[in-house]
DNA sequence: TATTGTTATACTCTATAACTATA
DNA sequence: TATAGTTATAGAGTATAACAATA
């Protein structure tokens, strides 16, 4: 039986909601990138924080927690993997020692490259299947929806 | 500090992935999702449900948890709860007593049906401040996307 | 023996609270 | 006293395994 990803919800004449049709997508898309960080020796968490940390160094490991929408708790064995790894590095700031000057490695951005070169085509062999007029609009509207203020979006 | 959806991760020249995007917007729209679905009465997996069930019958219990993506042994509390509000009815099929045909009541339609567009008039608000060019195409490639099995997005 | 619905158990993930060190 | 990082504990959510009824 071929599960789609809106499962069985029609909707005669409107549209299905965004968040059955965005959650489930997103699930999947995430399922679709396991095999991929696997292969890079990358965990969900551990990529999210190879993203989230950009290219400057991040003050705080906290702020970078809630950037990337963790807690700052969970992130501190990702981070202690990554560094284990050679992929960023940690250092106390000389200023307030109480704080972590937290920075991706060369190897680090490297990896974090070829992860998402990896992951960004197969994610376009999908986008690929639209309707080429679609696409723009689409990825357009998408990076803005994504860039708004979580408290816009939930009240 | 206001936190956007897209955290810190920014991505020169290139787009951010889509899963990257996709996952917290779905997580923040279904936290919208939630006070709303409360001054109805519902739980996200009670409005899934009602969502899965259409406006047949559905047969077995197994096939609508399938549909809905949660497994069978989750959605008995579910269905528990919602036959008692009287939104949904379970009755043996008479022709293999294992199985229940799951349907929805009178009640549970008018319930889906104002919960929804309660839903979908706070998304629409949201929609409202795309450019409203990309509006019809974003909806139609979310949909087309959305479609797809899920083996065909997961590989 | 196989399948539907159910219950009971175990496991994973996440959030809360308590501790150390610096300030 | 307040804050950053860490650790330990508890809780929610989910999946796995065992059970009863029917086929």
């Amino acid at each position: 039986m071929s599960t789609s990803i809106l499962g069985g919800m029609r909707n005669d004449g409107g549209r299905p909601d965004l968040a059955a049709m965005m959650v489930p997508l997103g699930r999947a898309l995430m399922a679709a990138e396991r095999p991929v960080l696997d292969a890079h020796g990358l965990t969900m968490w551990g990529y999210t924080v190879l993203l989230g940390l950009g290219d400057e160094p991040v003050r705080t490991q906290g702020a970078l927690a809630q950037a990337i929408g963790a807690d700052k708790t969970r992130i501190i064995g990702v981070l202690d993997d990554l560094q284990e790894s050679g992929l960023i590095e940690r250092r106390p700031d000389p200023g307030d020692r109480r704080v972590h000057l937290v920075s991706l490695t060369g190897a680090g951005r490297r990896v974090r490259a070829a992860a998402q070169a990896a992951i960004q085509e197969r994610e376009d062999r999908l986008l690929a299947r639209l309707p080429a007029a679609d696409r723009a609009p689409f990825l357009r509207a998408l990076q803005a929806l994504a860039a708004l203020p979580r408290d816009e979006i939930v009240g």
